[in-house]
DNA sequence: ACTTGAACATACTATCGAGTATGTTGTCAA
DNA sequence: TTGACAACATACTCGATAGTATGTTCAAGT
């Protein structure tokens, strides 16, 4: 609905981007509701209208189109804390806005972030054909990456005395999963405007917090 | 190996509990690792030394199998917070305990309380064919039942003033995201006793009642 | 001891879906 | 304007797998 309708049947060589885009939101929505193995192609095209035939010109194989779909999920999530890294401000605080920001990512991006954690437990069991194993395991690369931001907050912000964990790793799975949970039980009303959304995220990131021995009040 | 194996190639009538658990037992791994729509019938088979012929003697279907592992798996859980349930003492107590033994059996049940997982939100999307769907609505008001326990629990030590709370649901959500968190991230160490995986636990158990905004101590 | 049926194993069928081969339409550069 | 190629659509192939049909072994009642 952003770009005008063309009126053509065949879209512009300048527009695969804007394709490639279509595809993986249709893939994402079916690859969430059914999982990857149970969707097939010819559903991901039904949903955008389309063909079969545009998928794969699109891409190689139905193990790439689902790469994708990671790749373009975890860049999501990057582009949502990366500003607030650069922030200069208290672990404390910083932690809260990318815990915050997360989860509004999470949230307005849900299908794509499931996509994210079926490949990373995709991963965990090597189901992925052996070509496509090692690009998977980039992208493994990638989500630790990003964990590891959240890793250095909680660190510091232990080091800081605001909050308290016992075993780190622990810790931290507990968070992603509780600012993860929208991902699997929130489901969007309609006519829920930003102020619910926003209102349901802030009360992730309060639990994700108080998780972590945080007794202070939120902004 | 708890029991002793039999010289005979096929086993007797009065054992055919014992052979529904172990082809249970063999389909929730394969279920966890790879999917349900993913898993075969002969990996499944392939797994405990057997063939799909002696799936289709005891189930009708693989998604019969999938539903009694399901059911199976609930029941475990069940049992596990059963006995807490009629003791008398002070709620935020009881949900300690209710925690503690949830999160233990989902460790030592993890293959199962993943299928569960994969139930609900079978469900949720409605792939499940048909016929089967109705007795997945059943099982998924079991799920619904056994969160109810905790859900007044939950109530009861707000009441008390132990925990707080905004909107109970995503309080509870969070919860068991924490929870059952383990079924996603815990992955079981060679040699590693039965006080390592109380430790892990433990470890859970805090993260659970301190989102609650309990500040005490733990026993 | 023999016969029936439960508990499997083996061999086959039928369907579904990933991937391919080929056809069609329109864009765009020269 | 035209021809080459991108962007698809259509029509097939072929392997995997759910389900079935049938064969085999043994346990237990009589």
């Amino acid at each position: 609905m952003a770009t005008a309708a063309r009126s053509t049947k065949y879209r512009r060589q300048s527009d695969t981007d804007l394709s490639r885009m279509e595809i993986m939101e249709g893939a994402a929505l079916c690859f969430e509701s059914r999982g990857y193995s149970a969707t097939s192609l010819d559903e991901v095209a039904a949903r955008i209208s389309s063909t079969k035939g545009r998928i794969y010109h699109h891409y190689a194989s139905k193990a790439e189109l689902f790469l994708d779909v990671y790749r373009t999920g975890m860049m999501m999530n990057f582009q949502a804390i990366e500003p607030i890294l650069e922030r200069d401000m208290p672990a404390i605080d910083r932690l809260k806005a990318m815990l915050k920001a997360h989860v509004m990512c999470v949230i307005r991006t849900k299908a794509f972030q499931n996509v994210v954690g079926q490949g990373v437990d995709m991963l965990r069991h090597g189901t992925m054909p052996a070509n496509e194993h090692a690009e998977l395991r980039q992208l493994a690369g990638l989500r630790d990456a990003y964990s590891d931001h959240f890793l250095k907050v909680l660190e510091d912000a232990m080091a800081d005395g605001d909050i308290a964990y016992a075993n780190i790793k622990i810790a931290l799975n507990s968070v992603f999963m509780c600012i993860n949970g929208p991902i699997v039980w929130f489901t969007p009303r309609k006519g829920q405007d930003e102020r619910e959304i926003e209102a349901v995220a802030d009360e992730c990131v309060l639990y994700a917090i108080r998780l972590l021995g945080y007794t202070g009040d939120m902004p």
